[in-house]
DNA sequence: GTTTAAGCGAGACGGTACGTCCAGTCTTTCA
DNA sequence: TGAAAGACTGGACGTACCGTCTCGCTTAAAC
């Protein structure tokens, strides 16, 4: 989070995540620093750059040509701290969102929790073009596996956590029965908003994001457990 | 109908591809069938050469010069009947299904036509590469609304709405409440797989496809949701 | 000329260059004229689109496509008559200076002669855009040698004839001297007038055709020959 | 000049066509020379593989895919340096002539001047295929202004400039008389070979270079010819 | 009056080239 | 050593013609 970590080991100033091992050993959070150290502006001004065009234009108008002019960047700036265009959208959507982080409450009650985690992101989400975005970032996380990962830890993972931590708490609570499945509830919760964001048949509004959190929960807990064989 | 046949509607919504010119006997002698007739073998060629890029590299591989090169055919005549690669590969896609039909049994319990219509598109389209084909289908219809509404013409809408003849059935029967929100109960239906599939974070599993569905259905017969907001 | 003869035998009727050898023999000028016969109307529609386009955008405006559909007709119509869009163009041109014939006259003096031919061909010709026109017929004719006969043989060799005529006049008069090469002397004559035209380095003015000829027949004329060896 | 050198003006007007760098040592170091420089190589594999179509298969065949793939290079590159296939064409004409400049010797003689400048040229442009080629870049240069005007200022202008110093010279010297519109008098001497390289309605020989050299002398030098109109 | 044959409109088709755009890489100079 | 500049390869894009082809319809002379 603090940096990103696109690439290799990027972040040379502070928490750094992959000190170089042969470091001074006992300079203890402080590297070298040899050469021009790298630039913050051209650093923001290309993320800027890739955030206008990405929200304005979608994934496929971010070239690095277009992203590089408009951020007065050379092209080589940019392959040498993102890999991909993709990666560079990633980030710069990440940066974009940083604002909204999946704020957990613990109400007590797991639909309070789960409607004050879940609308807020919806609606964010629901707000085009985000929906464009996202759809552009799983198609090119397809073809790629790393990127895959890369999407679901910044992007999904936080918000499924933080749902399941919730659902967690209801078990512990009595609210839910202690055999569901918790993986799937969780894709049976985010799974409905996903697929109206995706496939764009209906809008994702505040009113469907309640029925289908209700919906989903009356099945979690449970009650009767399949009617029949 | 008969054979006006350019750019779009080359291929009917949902049922018999072709329907052979000497059918109904009554129908009005439509088209005077006028210059040289389209080659079905150059048609066949487009689609399989499309067909084979898009399951073995997927939709990014699929470019009209390839498709043009490997089905000995100019890249002209695969404009003249499809504006994009992408409306080539969703009907190469298509024509690969066109076995797979929705079929809709009604075995007078919803679960067991809700399962008997899901599994086996699940197993299909759980089997890699359709996951990725699909995800990439969507990514192309974020920037392309005709394109969007012919891939849900043609893929969702379909089996979507078997799943909804089902539900309604079910009312009926009074298997479930009369006042389900039926297209949100479908989007808790099919949401969760589709959440899988495109996101990849677990695998679309036959025991998952059946949970889910249950776990919808708890939901959607509901009773003991909260009343009220 | 009655029937330009383009491709091969399309002059049916009189003059026929093409006599198919088995002839009844003794029917004279008159094909025996089966099927559908050739359609006046399309003939002169191709003709009149090809002439606008020829002389509005250039030769490299003349496709065979865009022809067709303005005259209303198919491609194949216009193939079978003429083989290249540049042997249209040669005819739609030709037909289009129909009415400016290479007119001699008689006038006693080779200066008069030659100013009353030439003249109003060099304010035609001189207009724009016929010195592009022909620039481009020029082109066409070096990678096709019948092209270039068949330009000649319109487009160059009549008022070439008609030069010609006047100097055997005037050499018969003792105008100019018994053994000038007088196909040097025609190229003298007309050589300047298309230099400008089609490099168009400058204009072709009256003034200049004047002083062109003028010289010219200075140096046909003679007076000494060759100074030094 | 020094090496802005972008699209036009990548070769010099007349003279040596790539000052070495180190030249003239007062230079006020013009470029700075940034970025990565241009590849010698590359620049002149595409001049060599379009003078080889041009030569061999005329202007038609010199298209930027071809000469790319031959050049091996990429279309990009081309179009870097030549907006057109016409103007790479020119240019590699013209380089493919860089041997033979004109050479303007003072004889004392306007006819020995005169000849020793045409002949070698007419001898190398009458051998084939230099016509034909010259035909089709004045044909391009119809429909595009500033083609014509780089033609002309290459291939046209240093030869008459060269004629022109030679005629003035025989002015001065009274060989020929002081009204001499030397315009046109460029005009009779270049037009006639012009026009028999371009119609090719004759061959141009050194008899006939020298035929119509003396002739239009004979008219230059005048005299004779009617005083008034 | 029925062949027979050509002319014709329509339009699909295989090719080829166009000129543009982008992804990535590489080579240079400047800071 | 980082960054800016920018040249370069490779490949796809979508368009436009070319010249050929396969149809079905039309028009008239020949039988």
């Amino acid at each position: 989070m603090g940096e990103p970590a696109a690439k290799t080991a990027n972040a040379p100033a502070g928490t750094a995540a992959d000190v170089p091992a042969d470091a001074p050993a006992d300079a203890p959070a402080d590297a070298p620093q040899r050469g021009r150290p790298r630039s913050h502006r051209a650093h923001q001004a290309i993320l800027a750059a890739a955030s206008d065009l990405l929200l304005n234009r979608g994934l496929s108008a971010v070239s690095m040509d277009v992203v590089a002019e408009r951020a007065g960047v050379s092209k080589a700036t940019i392959y040498r701290w993102w890999p991909t265009k993709e990666s560079l959208a990633l980030e710069a959507l990440f940066s974009e969102w940083s604002a909204v982080q999946p704020a957990v409450r613990d109400t007590g009650s797991l639909r309070d929790d789960l409607v004050s985690l879940i609308r807020p992101w919806a609606r964010l989400v629901g707000s085009r073009p985000y929906g464009a975005v996202i759809a552009q970032l799983i198609a090119a996380a397809q073809a790629d596996p790393a990127f895959a990962a890369e999407y679901r830890r910044r992007f999904v993972e936080p918000r499924r956590e933080a749902a399941r931590a919730a659902l967690q708490r209801a078990e512990e609570r009595g609210e839910i029965p202690a055999d569901v499945r918790i993986e799937v509830a969780l894709d049976l919760i985010y799974g409905p908003i996903y697929h109206r964001l995706l496939h764009g048949h209906e809008a994702v509004t505040d009113r469907f994001v309640k029925e289908a959190i209700d919906m989903a929960l009356n099945g979690i807990r449970g009650r009767s457990g399949p009617a029949t064989a």
